[in-house]
DNA sequence: TTCGCAATAAACACAA
DNA sequence: TTTGTGTTTATTGCGA
């Protein structure tokens, strides 16, 4: 999901073999003077604005354009081969030019400082961009060291028509789109620039779909990031390209490397860096989250923790530090995952998983729940992707993987494949756990051999499966209260994160994503956990007289999706059935199967 | 402390 | 012989 790509990378390659290096690299190699201590990249001039104020800024601003303007005058007075707008006329000449730019200068400056802090103040309302205390605002001093008066004038000028146009046109990605706002088109040049394919479609950072867009790059030849449906994509061009070939020539004739597109191409720099730091620190807000949650649950007692989501994440993190004997490991040698798995949408990285090799765990009987498909399509591709551990039983993951197949029953292999598909979790250790898939068929009575004609396929036997129900969660009436506080919290949450997927017909968690990537599958996990108690506070009624209908025999229970009243939570409850293969999630059913929710406690 | 359950490991039998 | 499938037993850990 990270497009890792290095962008200063890419652009500090691409700009080195081009002309006009040198505001490329003095960019660059400020960045690299700063990367430690990214919060002052913009100690002087702090367009961010949050911290200083306007008048305060103001002062900065006229500061360093007078410090610039000076460095210029000296460093015309003392070689003069360095701007192409340098001439040998008369120093007094020059000092009226100078005297006359700088106020020009120093107007775009403080210009410019207000429309970044619009910008800004428009990043923070919509949640885009979060900036704290110490955090760095958009550096505005890269951006001005280099650049000559009469460039800055240019590209003011641009950035002042371009912002003046989307605001009226009312651009709904404006509030992203700084770039957009810095050029149009209409400098010469000869080469072309090679952009970042990920930071920038139409002016907009593609941190959704970056995958996509770099693979269409390079499985269509004809396809560009800075092309499509006939308009440039240069940040503020749409200019309108007959063909890839018009397009080809227009970026490079219109968007050659000269100092206007460097420019806006540091800007998007900083857009994406900027996003970059806030994805890492939501990042980091979410494994503080996690790793909170965990310690909160496991505060009581200090027993090693079924290898779930969080349990994963904190001991893989913690494993290092906390002692050794707290995670039991078999002899066995742990093995390389199988599979490289792929960055998805989970914002753990699979590396932290990796860590535990096979060990000798057991879940608590809470999670001894039917999978219930309401939720699947909010954690599928978190399992898939995610080598974590899936908080059911075998029982339970067979069963489901048998309720699933269209016939309700399913040959071993098939099994095999549906927890490889399913979970990427299952991809190593093969031997391991299909050791315990084979035991726990044999095992329980609720799986039951059939004979077919293409060989044995093995059905669920829903009568003895319910029988198990009743070791889960023994009704214990704070527990209940407690999931039950938890569940009215999260049921809007979680309703309106469904309905957003169901909107938008994409898997919630990148819905769920664009705030918070867990909340769906907290929800979710909140929810099962509740009509497990509930089911089986349920079924302690009903358990002991199974006379069921068919419907109640065979699908999980849920919980109605409303808000209980606490008081419910020891008296008689307020149950629906739901089909195992609800309609919500039908439309999911091709991917192949569904996966387990419940991934955090 | 006991009991039941689940996970894990391993041995074994059988068939293709 | 190898591999996959199926069964069974033993051990361990956890929660009730």
């Amino acid at each position: 999901m990270m497009q890792k790509s290095g962008t200063d990378d890419k652009i500090s390659n691409g700009f080195s073999l081009q002309n006009g290096r040198r505001l490329a690299t003095t960019y660059i190699e400020c960045g690299r003077l700063r990367e430690g201590v990214p919060t002052e990249m913009t100690p002087a001039v702090d367009i961010g604005g949050s911290r200083s104020s306007p008048t305060r800024s103001s002062r900065q601003a006229l500061q360093v354009a007078r410090q610039l303007l000076l460095q210029q005058q000296q460093q015309q007075q003392v070689s003069g081969l360095k701007s192409p707008k340098r001439n040998d006329k008369q120093p007094a000449l020059q000092q009226q030019q100078v005297a006359t730019q700088q106020l020009a200068f120093q107007q775009q400056l403080l210009q410019m400082q207000q429309l970044q802090q619009q910008h800004l103040l428009s990043l923070q309302r919509q949640g885009l961009l979060t900036i704290q205390p110490g955090q760095p605002a958009l550096p505005l001093q890269p951006l001005a060291q280099g650049m000559i008066p009469t460039e800055l004038q240019q590209l003011w000028k641009e950035v002042t028509s371009a912002h003046t146009a989307e605001e009226t046109t009312g651009n709904n990605h404006s509030s992203l789109d700084l770039t957009t706002t810095c050029v149009s088109s209409s400098a010469p040049s000869k080469t072309s620039l090679i952009m970042n394919p990920h930071a920038s479609t139409n002016g907009q950072l593609s941190v959704h779909t970056p995958k996509r867009e770099s693979l269409s790059h390079e499985e269509h030849p004809h396809s560009h990031p800075l092309y499509g449906h006939g308009v440039c994509k240069w940040p503020g061009c749409e200019a309108v390209c007959e063909d890839f070939q018009s397009f080809l020539k227009h970026l490079n004739s219109e968007h050659a490397l000269d100092d206007r597109s460097t420019a806006q191409c540091r800007v998007q720099m900083q857009v994406v860096q900027q996003l970059e730091l806030q994805l890492a620190k939501d990042k980091e807000r979410l494994q503080a989250m996690m790793t909170h949650l965990h310690v909160k649950s496991t505060e009581p007692k200090a027993a090693p923790q079924p290898l779930n989501l969080v349990s994963s994440v904190t001991l893989s993190k913690s494993a290092s530090e906390a002692s050794p004997q707290s995670l039991p490991h078999t002899p066995t040698t742990p093995t390389a995952p199988l599979t490289p798995v792929t960055q998805g949408p989970s914002v753990i990285t699979t590396t932290s998983m990796h860590t535990v090799g096979p060990i000798r765990r057991r879940y608590s009987d809470k999670y001894n729940v039917p999978i219930s498909s309401a939720d699947i399509a909010q954690n599928q591709e978190f399992y898939k992707n995610a080598e974590v551990r899936p908080p059911f039983t075998y029982a339970s993951l067979i069963r489901q993987a048998i309720l699933e197949s269209p016939e309700k029953q399913l040959t071993l292999n098939e099994i095999y494949n549906w927890f490889t598909r399913m979970f990427a979790y299952f991809r190593r250790n093969a031997a391991t756990w299909k050791n315990a898939v084979r035991h726990n068929l044999s095992l329980h009575k609720c799986f039951v051999r059939v004979e077919n004609v293409k060989g044995a396929v093995w059905t669920v036997d829903e009568v003895e499966f319910q029988k198990r129900r009743p070791q889960k969660i023994s009704g214990n009436p704070s527990l209940i209260k407690n999931m039950q506080s938890s569940h009215a919290y999260c049921t809007p949450l979680n309703a309106a994160l469904q309905a957003s997927m169901a909107e938008n017909s994409i898997p919630l968690y990148t819905t769920a994503s664009m705030g918070n990537p867990t909340l769906g599958n907290l929800a979710s996990a909140i929810r099962e956990e509740l009509n497990g108690a509930m089911e089986h506070t349920n079924s302690n009624e009903s358990d002991s007289s199974p006379g069921r209908s068919p419907m109640q025999a065979v699908h999980p229970v849920h919980v109605k999706e409303e808000p209980l009243d606490p008081e419910e939570a020891e008296g008689p409850l307020s149950l629906v059935t739901t089909a195992n293969h609800s309609p919500d999630f039908d439309h999911d059913r091709d991917y192949e199967d569904e996966p387990v929710n419940e991934d955090m406690e």
